[in-house]
DNA sequence: ATGAAAGCGCTAACAT
DNA sequence: ATGTTAGCGCTTTCAT
């Protein structure tokens, strides 16, 4: 095994002392005027013998980590797994580390986490926070930690946040269904009563509202599927779904071909979220797109600034807009087969 | 902002010594024979002021960090983010922390991950290995840092290893094409020359060879999906395809739709690699399933066992059996239509 | 233009 | 049964 060098190895070495080693190796030779060839020759050697600085040491003594805590609901999700992957590539062209957990939106298991972020002196947090975080986001923010909120946030809670326009992409979603001549659409929601979606379902309720159609709502868990045929089953007038999330969408989907009902002719399909195998479904599934690569630059941006500049976060919550990807499943349809 | 609060706080509060703080709350109260009613006043004292322990220091005096770096593709890939979601989890329930990283199978992109691993002292990694980590990973070695590779590995160094069995995967795959009477069958697969690609490339020409069919393989990359219109349209008489990776089923699946062609009456198709969206699909598609699960499991096991025991990893390659969905896409069909 | 030394929070050998 | 203390590798103030 070998041996590792510390600037003390080096500074033997060379005949000065670790300070100045120190100094030429973080740069700030020119600052404490220490000559140039003296610079150049340790930087030579420490590259030669392959020094590596003890971050750990470093980090002791500084009390900055230039990391990163991340805590997402599902890392495997779609969602999560490309704003995740997005902000690491920023945060690394930043000289900062993102390191990643999943929550499975489960508050000890993030509350757990979190205390590791803190043990490891995590120089700030992004957050996707399961219910019943309130307490420890408010201990970090009180503790001077910047932290960054994302995909949902806690109502009451002033912090910084970044979520896509979720009330906006529902409304829009239903519109789009109600201009392709549906009037009986159905939403199938989670049970969760977090704000991302609340805000679905009250998109929803508003434009059905305003198109004085009856509100027809699913709020549904494990068992999605099963949960999804009896609705179908329970409500037979029923001419068009909105679905509030991928997951429940496939749920959806595999409850369609169950009861070999075909969308649009049977009964159209939108999406909440949108995947890139949704283009080559048949039909090719609507979808509301969050903006995920907006959301990442944002996150990572507010937080990394904030970090930098050392001012605190703005307790704003920014709404970035979605779009809507018309596909087959929710065209317009001449005659209804069911 | 809240003051940190120390060991050094409690055992000034407690009129007691750092070291027996440190002790009790290490549990080595009873070894030491610190008295329990002190032990159990200090324990309550140290929770009631939020005491939290610095990693950060507690690393630089052990030289342990109970963390282990790992290095994926692309977290998010699904094979990539399942298997990080697993690993996650098992690390978690033994007491380390798994943070993980994407190389975009760049070997620049890795070293610089490596480093700072490195620099964050990390106990253990887990890679899969772009092109050219060979002597990265073996300076890891002869530093004694435990290191299991898995997805694929660097052929000609020792190391510990754990694959799925590609090339039995690919030849079940293309067996199973033979067999439902499909004879002009093409492979689609990356242009890498990593492990993993090769095995799936010796385990199609393999079942090829016996079968006397004449193989016809396309190697691809960025523009798969033109590629792979080029090829079939080139190669009229191709009534099967199989691919040798998620994505590049992607892609065929798409060029499949660009030329109007349906699986498997005009061509029939397999994926390596499964998905849950699959079972969705028009026709479903076929597919080889990697053992993730085990493969997770395995690979973190095998890690975290050897850091526990501190002994050094076998050096032995784990092949772990893949299992063949056979759907909709690869059926035997009456009539050949192209 | 460079060096000495304190100290970040913790552990563990050694003392008592 | 509990305390003292050195030191992990690094940065930075203060000296020279």
């Amino acid at each position: 095994m070998k041996k590792k060098i510390s600037i003390y190895d080096i500074a033997r070495e060379m005949n000065v002392s670790s300070a100045t080693v120190s100094y030429v190796l973080n740069g700030k030779a020119a600052q404490k005027r220490i000559s140039a060839s003296l610079a150049q020759r340790i930087i030579t050697h420490a590259r030669e013998v392959g020094y590596r600085p003890n971050m750990i040491a470093k980090s002791l003594r500084t009390g900055k980590t230039r990391t990163i805590g991340m805590l997402v609901e599902d890392i495997a999700d779609p969602f999560f797994g490309t704003a995740a992957r997005i902000m690491e590539g920023i945060a690394r062209q930043r000289g900062y580390h993102l390191f990643y957990a999943s929550t499975a939106n489960d508050a000890e298991v993030a509350k757990g986490l979190l205390d590791v972020f803190r043990s490891a002196q995590a120089d700030g947090y992004i957050i996707a926070p399961p219910p019943g975080l309130v307490a420890e986001i408010q201990a970090l923010q009180e503790d001077g930690l910047p932290v960054v909120l994302f995909d949902r946030y806690c109502p009451g809670l002033p912090s910084a946040n970044v979520v896509a326009d979720n009330f906006g992409g529902a409304y829009k979603a239903t519109r789009h269904l109600l201009q392709n001549g549906f009037r009986r659409i159905g939403l199938v929601t989670s049970d969760s009563s977090q704000v991302q979606m609340t805000d679905r379902l009250r998109g929803y309720a508003q434009a059905i509202e305003e198109a004085d159609c009856p509100p027809l709502i699913l709020q549904t868990s494990a068992a999605a599927k099963q949960d999804i045929i009896d609705f179908l089953e329970r409500h037979t007038e029923l001419d068009a779904l909105l679905f509030t999330t991928g997951y429940l969408t496939m749920s959806g989907l595999e409850a369609l071909a169950h009861l070999q009902l075909r969308a649009p002719e049977d009964i159209a399909v939108v999406s909440f979220d949108d995947h890139p195998h949704f283009s080559l479904f048949s039909p090719a599934v609507t979808a509301v797109a969050q903006p995920v690569q907006t959301i990442a630059e944002t996150v990572i941006g507010r937080l990394i600034d904030s970090l930098e500049s050392n001012t605190p976060l703005a307790l704003q919550t920014d709404i970035l807009p979605i779009s809507l990807i018309i596909r087959d499943s929710s065209a317009r349809v001449a005659v209804q087969h069911r």
